[in-house]
RNA sequence: GCUGGAAUAGCGCAGUCGGUAGCGCAACUGAUUCGUAAUCAGUAGGUCGAGGGUUCGAGUCCCUUUUCCAGCUCCA
């Protein structure tokens, strides 16, 4: 495929290499274009780029665009197509453009030409009638876009600024061939089928009512795999020195004063008054966990101190924001503030990234880390934040662990390192984090009494690991696709018996592997077992026991397997210690 | 919050031009006692998200509102 670049240098690409897709998906966003102009001109336009799976155009509709309308744009696309129109690259001067935008009236276009460098030449590209100043590069004709497809419509603001007005989106895909198109879109009907709402509906795992909307509810086997993360999390926290601790939901607002985010967060709070006092709901755990390390004089001796609070954290987020379990109003985070020495932060720091490390392993998630800088809004002074960033940047070069720096996206208290986890279609999400903070402990002036005598300020660590409960069992739910490991399971084995007469060699079964730990249930219908498989098979329950007349008689139980089949029969001893193996694979 | 869609039985869906609500699965009852992904028959189940309006008549048209979905903005 050939593609003209700004200097009109013409060059020669497969479409699997990234930058041919690039251009070949921006000329997609210019067909859309042309093809808007034709049916609809006083349209404005405003961006279209190519996109990391495809591409998208804004525009300023004078009318209200409905899905009715994306069919018929499609058609015209296609005309374009069909048309075959080369695309020619050419240079003008700024204000000869300025004055080509300004005469079609095109105020997104003649915008984004002002705020050009002054003596920059400007390339134009055209097909057919239609031309737009572009920096490139574009396929050299149209009628390559063999297989497209608009995706759907959304809302976006100019220039990304939710204070600016709002253009109309369209989305598309677009591919040489129509089987890459087909391929496109089964892979996309994939993923759908692991969405976690669609998976947590169908095994029972959770729910939101209408009435509380972002508020999630777990049901008994959601319950059962967030007591297990929970169990895990207790288990490494335990074993690295952590004491756990309990604090409020809701303060008093005079606390949320003092630390900072009655004035820095409050319009994600959730406030109330009780005895005509104003109190907030907590939309995080720091300040009780500062409380508790102020409750009573602390010795250099106790430091590090690492208090964990699994805290049920509520925050007001945006209606339009909410999804599943990935965005909600009310949840869990893994929190634990470490308090400590200045000579103490690089290790603890260390510390925590190892545990991070360890726990997106035992997964299987790869990961990346940002550091966030300053931001804008925040606390402390120059030298605090310089020092806090420098010692995040140390501990990481320590333990050899690659970074990237997030300009200006830090807590309002301090810098953070954030651990970005890839899900299993490659999205990405924030979970853990780590963030060094100067200002809580001198805001609320805790101390603590070193070896010459003299009262202190520790410095504090806040730190997750899961992020969030929730997040991270949505994550899990569509990493797994649903079929847990089995330490993971809510239901780790499905006794099913062929006929009642077995009942009795069934439940004698599923106590005996009660006893030993698993977590078993009993399919007692009469219903045939090819349906029963079936069933469990739907319910991704790794285990399945038959049990019928062969094993009543020889005493031992046939196993099948979620992910392998029939495995064939085997004492429940021979059974028992095989989970055991496979399980201890999982254990911390 | 903003833009565009959607909401019909527990779940997945159909419902034409506005004419009085249906299918499959699940549930329940009965029969069947079965060998590795769906046994058969019957029964019951609905203020068509909520509120208002237009109309002789509204699941269907209009307005308001709630929730969800795709994004934007934001974010654990």
């Amino acid at each position: 495929m050939k593609v003209i670049c700004r200097n009109n240098e013409m060059r020669e690409g497969s479409f699997e290499e990234q930058w041919v897709k690039e251009a070949f998906w921006h000329t997609s966003a210019h067909v859309l274009a042309q093809a808007v102009k034709r049916l609809y001109p006083d349209t404005k336009c405003a961006i279209g780029p190519a996109i990391s799976q495809g591409f998208y155009y804004d525009f300023a509709f004078s009318f209200s665009f409905g899905d009715e309308h994306l069919r018929l744009v499609e058609d015209e696309m296609r005309k374009i197509v069909a048309e075959a129109l080369t695309v020619r690259v050419y240079e003008m001067e700024r204000e000869e453009a300025a004055a080509y935008m300004r005469e079609r009236d095109e105020r997104y276009k003649l915008e984004m030409i002002e705020n050009l460098p002054a003596k920059e030449m400007i390339s134009f590209y055209r097909q057919g009638e239609y031309a737009e100043f572009c920096a490139g590069p574009h396929i050299s004709n149209t009628c390559h876009i063999k297989a497209f497809q608009l995706l759907s419509i959304a809302g976006a603001y100019w220039r990304g600024d939710e204070k600016n007005e709002m253009l109309t989106r369209i989305y598309g895909i677009s591919f040489p061939k129509v089987s890459e198109l087909t391929a496109y879109l089964q892979r996309a009907e994939e993923a759908k089928k692991r969405d976690h709402r669609k998976l947590g509906k169908e095994l029972g795992l959770f729910t939101i009512f209408e009435q509380g909307p972002g508020f999630p509810v777990f049901l008994p086997k959601g319950m059962v795999l967030k007591n297990l993360l929970i169990d895990y999390w207790r288990r490494i926290h335990h074993r690295e020195g952590y004491m756990e601790i309990s604090t409020p939901v809701m303060l008093d607002r005079s606390l949320w004063e003092m630390s900072g985010h009655w004035e820095y967060y409050r319009e994600s709070m959730y406030t109330l008054q009780i005895d005509e006092t104003d109190f907030a709901v907590k939309p995080m755990s720091c300040p009780g966990g500062v409380l508790v390390y102020q409750s009573k004089p602390r010795s250099y001796k106790e430091l590090p101190m690492r208090l964990g609070e699994l805290g049920l954290v509520h925050r007001n987020e945006k209606s339009g924001t909410l999804h599943g379990l990935m965005r909600v109003r009310a949840f869990t985070q893994d929190d634990a503030h470490i308090f400590m020495t200045k000579e103490q932060v690089i290790g603890e720091i260390q510390n925590v990234a190892r545990i991070i490390d360890e726990v997106y392993t035992k997964f299987g998630f790869a990961y990346r880390v940002e550091l966030s800088t300053r931001p804008e809004h925040s606390i402390g002074s120059d030298e605090e934040w310089e020092m806090a960033t420098d010692a995040l940047k140390k501990a990481m070069d320590g333990i050899g662990v690659s970074y990237v720096i997030n300009e200006g996206d830090g807590a309002f208290y301090g810098p953070k390192l954030d651990f970005h986890l890839q899900d299993s279609i490659g999205r990405t999400w924030q979970c853990g984090t780590i963030q060094l903070d100067f200002q809580l402990p001198a805001r609320f002036h805790i101390e603590y009494i070193g070896s010459d005598g003299q009262a202190h300020c520790p410095i504090m660590i806040h730190r997750v690991v899961f992020g969030s409960i929730e997040r991270f069992i949505g994550i899990l739910i569509e990493h797994y696709a649903g079929k847990f490991p089995l330490w993971l399971a809510p239901v780790q084995v499905k006794i099913l018996p062929i006929a009642e007469r077995f009942h009795d060699y069934a439940e004698e079964t599923a106590d005996r592997l009660e006893k030993a730990g698993l977590r078993c249930e009993m399919d007692e219908r009469t219903e045939k077992i090819g349906y029963k498989i079936r069933e469990a098979q739907l319910d991704k329950v790794p285990y399945m026991i038959i049990i019928g007349q062969k094993e009543a008689e020889a005493g031992e139980i046939s196993v099948r397997s979620r992910d392998q089949g029939d495995t064939g029969s085997m004492s429940i001893e021979e059974f028992i210690e095989k989970i055991r193996e496979e399980d201890g694979m999982h254990s911390c």
